[in-house]
DNA sequence: TCATTAAGCCCAATTAGTTGCAACTACCGT
DNA sequence: ACGGTAGTTGCAACTAATTGGGCTTAATGA
C-alpha cells in the first residue's frame, strides 16, 4: 500500500505485460484529486469525467476500477446499497475505515492504528501480499435510534 | 450482538411491528445449523432449502436475508465477486473476520479480539448501536503470487 | 373467532456489471 | 522512427442478482 503516480503505475503496468494508456492515467487522476474520505461508485466517476469533458466508456471504467482495485491502488467499498463505491488506497496514516449506519447509510471514516497493524500482521503470518485492510462497522446511528421508522 | 433463536428472533419482530413467520424461522435454522465457518449466498439457502423439502421462493429469501442482516442477526459478507453471502453473527468469541486471496477468491478466516473491542469502541464512542464489524483483508496469497498468471 | 394488514408468492422489471468483437494504439525490438 | 503484436477501448447485446407489483395467505391483537 503506497501512493501511486502515473509513472509508478505505468511502471507496475508493463511490469505485467500490461499497458498505460490515457484513459487509465485520466481515472488515476481523478482519484487522486479526489478530497480525503470522498469516494465514487463507477456512474459517479463516469458522470464526473463527462461534465469533465473526459468522457471514457462506462465498460472501461468497470474494467479499470476492478483492475485498479486488484492492483491495491484504488479500495473497493460496500458502502449503501447496490452498488460499489471506490477510493484511492492511501498508505498509512491515510489509511482508515467505515462506520456506516444500516437505516440512514450515513457513512463515518476512522483511524485505529491497531486495526491497520492487526491487518497486517494477520496477511504477513500467512505469507499474503496485502493490498487492502477495511474494518468495516454496520450500526445504528443515535438519530436513526430515536426515529421511529422502522429498519 | 448476541445468539438468536426462534423465541427471541419473535420477539424482537413482534416489538418492531414485525411478524413471525414459518419462513422466517426456516431461515434461522438453516443458518444455526450451519458449521462454524460457513456462509452461503441467496441462491445457494434457495437450493439447501428446496433439497430440504422446505421450499421458499427466492424472493422472500432475498427479503429475509436483508432483514436478517439489518436486525443483526446476519452477517452480510463481500467475499467472491458477484454476489453476498450471509453467515450468522455469533457473539464474542465465535466474531471472526476475513482474509480474501483478490486472484484465487480463497478465503480463510481468522480471529482478532482488539479488532473486535476497537469496533465496538468507536460505535460506541459515536453513540452507535452496533450491528457487525468485521476486517476484511484483500491479499494475494503464497501460491498466486509464484502463479505466472496475470492477476 | 374475526378483522386488520403485514408477509409471501409468482412473475415481470430493473439494473449493476460483463462480454464479444471490430477498430485502435501502446509497447518493444529493430 | 517504424512496424508488428497483443493489450485496450467502445459499443451494444447480454447476464444475473435483486426488487417491485398485484394478488393471496396468514400472524397478530381485540
Amino acid at each position: 500500500m503506497y501512493a501511486y503516480t502515473a509513472q509508478s503505475l505505468k511502471a507496475e503496468l508493463n511490469e505485467r505485460g500490461w499497458r498505460m494508456t490515457p484513459q487509465r492515467e485520466t481515472i488515476l487522476e481523478a482519484f487522486q484529486h479526489l478530497d480525503e474520505g470522498k469516494h465514487l461508485s463507477a456512474e459517479d466517476l463516469f458522470e464526473y469525467l463527462e461534465e469533465a469533458g473526459q468522457s471514457i466508456s462506462l465498460s472501461t471504467i468497470y474494467r479499470t476500477l476492478k483492475l485498479m482495485a486488484r492492483m491495491g491502488i484504488l479500495r473497493e467499498l460496500e458502502l449503501a446499497e447496490g452498488h460499489k463505491h471506490y477510493e484511492i488506497n492511501r498508505p498509512y496514516p491515510h489509511h482508515h475505515h467505515h462506520l456506516i449506519c444500516v437505516k440512514c447509510n450515513k457513512t463515518m471514516e476512522f483511524k485505529n492504528d491497531a486495526v491497520l497493524k492487526a491487518g497486517v500482521r494477520q496477511a504477513e503470518k500467512e505469507g499474503y501480499h496485502l493490498l487492502d485492510c477495511q474494518l468495516t462497522i454496520h450500526a445504528i446511528c443515535p438519530a436513526c435510534q430515536r426515529s421511529i421508522v422502522p429498519i
